[in-house]
DNA sequence: GTCTATAAGGAGATAGAC
DNA sequence: GTCTATCTCCTTATAGAC
């Protein structure tokens, strides 16, 4: 009865975890009802289609992540922390899940259209509030002031976004020494999180 | 007769293209024979299986990189100018064929083994020949000297390849202006790869 | 060497009983 | 809502004729 209840939901949770670990075309809608425990037709009863599945998983957190993107924005005022800060809210975010980071890019290569709408959404240029455009009124701001050199707000954040993303895709290769353990493996991201931070902070002096 | 001749080889080719192109589980063995113009089983004469074939394409490929990742450690005396060049050779690298980077990252995250043997040659830690090891003991004179601030070889190179590879994801994507056609993506990737040398040169001062 | 035929299994999706 | 049965298609791989 209690594991009856909510299929829909739970097809929904478990559908997360399988994407998340094996992507998209990596994962079968059969293997999905396997964990859940109900038949596989039940999954296309609720979803019809295994892609409107995925879109029903992961359009909420699309939306949430953009929103979030906010936060790291406003809790300093000198440029050079808020930038560490954002550094380490991007450390952050893909460290509460180890499986987002391979996830992302995964489906970046393997499916780019799906990604239009949130980088439509991330770098909209009609409003003035979100979190890029802020950023780079911020970045505009401080290169005038003479603190750090000419650079472009958006190959600023791509260099932060691939030195992050990428510490978490090397991470489980044991690329630093021998194979990881969980506390070894955060070690490992912190280090690396202190060397970005040092590198791109350190880079942006004029 | 002349499509005929050299059948082995012809897949080989085949099916270097299509895993390039397409990743090792997105490319069936049916479709590489269709391709080549032969029957489906013909490939697993010459191979076996699909995993071998796919060694079969691509160990030689990985010995070929781990040799030339020498070559830009010779041109310069300066070590930052040095540092410059290995960035110019990454992305000379990697616009061979802009399927390379995708390929590398998605290949990456999906059959992390598979690039064990590539880890272990490139790091080997026994042979100070390595390239590798040369840039490590390059790193340390430096240090020694003054004249770039403390930080781990294993982490600069990293750096470098994160930023150098991601440019490459990120250009098909349009993330600069709208869509991009050829002429376009060439100036982007040439943007993004002398804001890394910037970034990286810079961030490395004491 | 190259083919046909086929095994053995997995995928996504639908029809229709209950 | 949930099930069984089934369709259609595709996958890797093998046996055996030629």
């Amino acid at each position: 009865m209690e594991r009856n209840q909510n299929i829909e939901k739970r097809i929904l949770w478990v559908a997360e975890r399988l994407f998340l670990e094996k992507g998209f075309s990596g994962t079968s809608t059969t293997e999905i009802a396997k964990a859940v425990g109900c038949n596989q037709t039940l999954i296309h009863y609720y979803f019809r289609t295994k892609e409107k599945l995925f879109w029903d998983v992961f359009a909420p957190k699309m939306e949430q992540v953009v929103e979030y993107l906010d936060a790291p924005l406003d809790e300093e005022k000198d440029f050079l922390k808020k930038l560490g800060n954002i550094i380490e809210f991007y450390f952050g975010m893909l460290e509460l899940d180890e499986r987002l980071a391979p996830f992302i890019v995964n489906e970046l290569i393997m499916h780019p259209s799906r990604w239009d709408m949130f980088r439509r959404r991330f770098l909209r240029s009609e409003s003035r509030s979100s979190a890029f455009n802020r950023f780079e009124a911020m970045v505009k701001e401080e290169i005038d002031k003479g603190t750090i050199r000419n650079v472009e707000a958006i190959d600023l954040v791509l260099d932060i976004m691939s030195l992050t993303i990428s510490s978490f895709i090397v991470a489980p290769l044991g690329f630093a020494k021998g194979e990881c353990d969980s506390d070894e493996r955060r070690a490992y991201l912190t280090g690396r999180m202190e060397d970005i931070k040092a590198l791109v902070i350190n880079g942006l002096r004029p």
